[in-house]
DNA sequence: ATCATGGGGGCCTTTAATGAG
DNA sequence: GCTCATTAAAGGCCCCCATGA
């Protein structure tokens, strides 16, 4: 038992992995039989069985995953490929996957990619081609799949989030536009004669989608459209809008892309003075866990990151199963306004 | 040239992969000179490697990781086990690993715990020794490594994050202690008589180490300490410790474990109609980007999670390289406190 | 002698076919 | 004829060495 133990044994490198033919001799069995007891098969007496077992402890074995996936095609491992996992929506709909493929028996491996030029996500995706996953999931945020310079290689199982190129590939995403919908029509009913609206990055399909619905809403309705201030999802951004819009008087009520920006929005509001819901009604986009402790707590749009990470997997792994390609289309997961004390109607 | 194409040819299954054979026979050469080709190597003459790239473009060819693995020893691939991508500091900790590891040719495999029973984190552990991967950090949080009860699969190159466990792991982690003592010091220097403070869960060693630190700088100083408030993290935790410290009148500066309680804590005062900082100083731990646009702006701990990131890549790199195990020991990363506006000498 | 290419073997596991009791 | 174990081959890639120009 001197080897065992980690660092150093003086004089004898430890060998670097143990083999099946390292079990097997020690056990004085075959390797054949190492790995009928190795995957719990049958035809392996109980007396063997045992002795195969412990040398497996003694030797500390762990299986070959190579040799393992080499043989079976596939290595369980399901690749996710996103620009960022500092935001919340990201993270959270990351961790249901991971929660999920777990589940089924999959790991899942991360494909960052630091700056969304072209060149880097065509990058991403030859390097996934050829990394141990079965499928990928891709978490776009920006335009690039719809405008059809990025292909993703044929072949390989794939399911999108958050994209319009739900003609071409499988699709999960929140409905982005619902949601808009429902929370500019809430400060409409509230009686708002217009609302404001403080957007996500212009590259954002989900900031996209929101600026749409919030403009389609109030033109549906007859009512004026303010122009759009452009935020890029953080706080900062949001206060900055905010400071902009606590100056025209008729500013009574504004839809933020996200909760972080409408934090921002609360900050500069009542820095000037100005009181939330009394003054000016907010509503956020995304509720996170936060929203519901904001200063006032915040009217938002529940978004399901855990639902879209679940049929992510679902997909993704129909797919594998299937063999085939994925079916073109949108899943769409359903959004719902949650009312807090950031809203009410307008004073007079 | 009826195989290619996709979906579902009519009466004949594609073939699944594609290997360097089949794209050596279509360009009339060896399968070496694909491998050649494959991997930029030198001694391949240009027509024909113009030849086995267009193959290769023609097959949609791509390189079989698991065969790759087997014969170099190595994925390039480096798991991550943690308990939740939830809370800010370890999603942005996965994100530097990710990228980090990203920048020296490994991607990462994510292996989530969701409950932190001791079956679990065993599962993983033993289940990430049988996974693609040549090395793990793990994400501990928890005390479970320092109790001795768990034990990292031997052999395995391993980094952990966040734990006690730095006699016999190599340990990377914030320095949580120097932290929450900057924090509490920086209150007393204000002039307030003494500190109170809200916890994270009792489990979790980064909550375990700042309340260490903060009952040490009382004591030190001389000060009373004030029973501490048990917290979970959430905001909503912070809200329920703020209404039970809005009541005794002695309480002028409190100190959370993180900013998400102590946005909860604001709250909580505002509702209670005391002003922070005038009534009562408040300070956060984390430094996440919104706590500069709370109402009002946070003083906070600033903790670097990129770094935190950035050096367990490097220690388990050097692992890999080294080919030995880590060296035991605990690498901290400083910390800082920011000063905002929550924070004032106490009234009177 | 240099340089482009091809053949053989091995990495480790699993499964099918074959052998021994 | 039946149980259990052994041998052999396959899976895709890359290195070493050999071949031919």
């Amino acid at each position: 038992m001197v080897e065992r133990g980690g660092s150093g044994v003086p004089g004898g490198r430890r060998k670097q992995r143990v083999s099946m033919a390292d079990v097997a001799k020690l056990a004085g069995v075959s390797s054949q039989t190492v790995s009928r007891v190795s995957n719990g098969h049958s035809g392996v007496v109980a007396s063997t069985r045992e002795q195969v077992l412990a040398a497996m402890r003694e030797l500390g074995y762990r299986p070959n995953s190579a040799a393992r996936a080499l043989r079976y095609g596939q290595f369980n491992t399901i690749g996710v490929i996103l620009f960022s996992l500092s935001s919340t929506g990201n993270s959270r709909t990351v961790e249901a996957i991971a929660t999920h493929a777990a589940a089924e028996g999959y790991a899942i491996t991360l494909i960052p990619i630091d700056v969304p030029t072209q060149d880097n996500v065509l990058g991403a995706f030859t390097r996934m081609g050829e990394l141990a996953v079965d499928a990928v999931i891709v978490i776009m945020e920006i335009h690039l799949l719809d405008t059809g310079t990025v292909q993703l290689p044929p072949g390989v199982h794939v399911v999108v989030v958050d994209s319009d190129a739900g003609d071409r590939y499988s699709v999960v995403d929140t409905d982005q536009a619902d949601g808009a919908r429902q929370a500019v029509r809430h400060l409409l009913d509230l009686g708002h004669r217009t609302v404001w609206h403080v957007t996500g990055p212009q590259a954002s399909f989900a900031g996209q989608r929101r600026a749409q619905a919030w403009r389609a809403v109030l033109q549906e309705a007859g009512r004026p459209v303010p122009p759009a201030l452009y935020g890029d999802w953080s706080a900062e951004s949001g206060y900055a809008a905010g400071l902009v819009l606590a100056d025209p008087p008729d500013c009574t009520a504004v839809f933020a892309a996200n909760d972080q920006m409408a934090l921002g929005l609360l900050r500069a509001f009542h820095e000037r003075g100005l009181s939330v819901p009394y003054d000016v009604s907010v509503v956020g986009f995304d509720d996170i866990p936060d929203a519901a402790f904001f200063v006032p707590p915040l009217t938002t749009v529940h978004q399901d990151f855990a639902e879209v990470g679940h049929r992510c997997v679902q997909k993704v792994l129909q797919q594998i199963r299937a063999g085939g390609g994925g079916q073109p289309g949108t899943d769409l997961v359903p959004t719902r306004l949650v009312v807090r004390d950031s809203t009410a109607p307008p004073r007079g």
